[in-house]
DNA sequence: GCGAAATTGTTCGTTTATGTTCGTTTTTAT
DNA sequence: ATAAAAACGAACATAAACGAACAATTTCGC
């Protein structure tokens, strides 16, 4: 087969785990080490990943690294609440897609989607979103954030108040046990709530991490979403919360 | 059956798959290799799909490497043409950058300015400033431009209309003989339209080669520049017609 | 039904990707 | 510091995929 599928899945493993090993990747695609090492070569010669012995690694000069490490934090977990979240999304409707490394998580799992009109205000959402064919890609407006590339502000959400959507994809900084959705920016918080507001339908999107940290702002309360993606079951009495709420829950372990 | 169903159906696939095997879609449609082969070239050659050995994926970031190149051509005199540009920009004003591998050039110079409010249309724009300190980035909102990451459109402009710039540098397709500015892209035309009279001051970066370029959109004359940065010397009589119009010409020989 | 045009199958020489072997370099353990 | 082990990359062999040319088949207009 062809070198370029294995290139294109090395690079989708380098993301999610940070790095790879030339033995582990060898096993995973049944092909003989010497051809993993040329992959790797190919890929290290076009500046996409960075050799070192016995594997490869993401390319150390990529922007924010205290954002990068984010992003590969529960890696595997995020891929997997995404991925659940994504069957959830039909084609063919308008869909928000917030702050955070979760829903860019799902932004990558909707690179097979279709007719989709996806708006965002998040910089690394529509830089994966370009890549793809079949879907129209909206930026907001809006003061940037260099830490995470949210674009955030009085422009974000008036740009927002302009649409309807079908269905918001949203993060949150931290979950608390009253199912409280809490976040670190005030800004945020005004553009989240805008978005609940423009929306028929919202689905959160959060890693078990979130659930032991706490925030300062509230953005709204689980009570006000309809799906929750999650990759570990929730705690205390939520579970009977949200089934009082009418709110659903999907709990994807990772792996 | 017709090869248009069997075009239809593999682009199906590929969406879902990412990826397609020559033999894989052989088995599928009961045909030979061959014919698949015939299929895919002629896909590949619409651009629907990138060919690889053993079979064809979806043009990932087809776009993009179309981009990749147009940035790299002129690399040089590009680069040093944004350099003049950027020492005439001081610190403590706020500034547009719009769509263009100069204006790129010029963002990239711009890192060690200190206190801009730098507002951009340009995802690359954004992308590069983000790097930097000292400088608040704001991002006009805008249907996504897959081509060249520029934002256009309605929200746009109205973004453009809610400031007002000390200065704008703006990019074109093209330049012609009587000192018009042009572009391919109607939309763009409009934004572009919007900067200028919302700034007090701009400048056109454009290299030689638009010079030799044509474009069907009329953006602005060069009368209503206030100064052009580029990297030879203008043809026939536009000299003349610049110091008449009172626009200043920066020429910056590459190297 | 007949013939032209389009489509698909077949064959074959060429190109590309992968596996194998082996001497060299890097890492690890002592 | 030194030796053993692991990883590396170059060179070659082999297998797979490729595309061009031509033959066979189907489709469609008449």
């Amino acid at each position: 087969m062809s070198h370029a599928f294995r290139h294109r899945d090395i690079l989708e493993i380098a993301r999610q785990e940070g790095k790879v090993t030339v033995e582990g990747l060898a096993q995973h695609f049944g092909v003989t080490l010497q051809t993993i090492r040329r992959d790797l070569s190919d890929l290290a010669e076009e500046g996409r990943l960075e050799r070192v012995h016995g594997g490869a690694m993401l390319p150390s000069s990529t922007s924010n690294i205290g954002y990068e490490q984010r992003q590969t934090l529960n890696a595997k977990a995020k891929a997997a609440m995404a991925k659940a979240c994504a069957q959830r999304i039909p084609n063919n409707i308008s869909l928000f897609l917030n702050i955070g490394t979760s829903t860019e998580a799902v932004a990558r799992e909707l690179r097979a989607h279709k007719n989709l009109l996806v708006v965002t205000n998040n910089m690394n959402v529509a830089n994966i979103l370009a890549e793809t064919q079949d879907c129209e890609v909206v930026v907001t407006g809006g003061n940037l954030r260099r830490a995470d590339g949210g674009l955030v502000g009085k422009l974000a959400i008036e740009t927002i108040l302009q649409f309807k959507f079908d269905l918001a994809i949203i993060g949150c900084s931290a979950l608390d046990r009253d199912g409280d959705l809490l976040d670190f920016d005030i800004q945020e918080v005004g553009v989240s709530q805008t978005i609940l507001q423009q929306s028929r339908k919202t689905y959160l999107v959060a890693d078990a991490s979130k659930m032991k940290r706490s925030a300062p702002a509230r953005i709204a309360s689980l009570s006000e979403i309809d799906a929750l993606f999650t990759d570990a079951p929730l705690p205390a009495d939520l579970p009977q919360r949200c089934a009082d709420w009418d709110t659903e829950v999907v709990v994807t372990p990772a792996g």
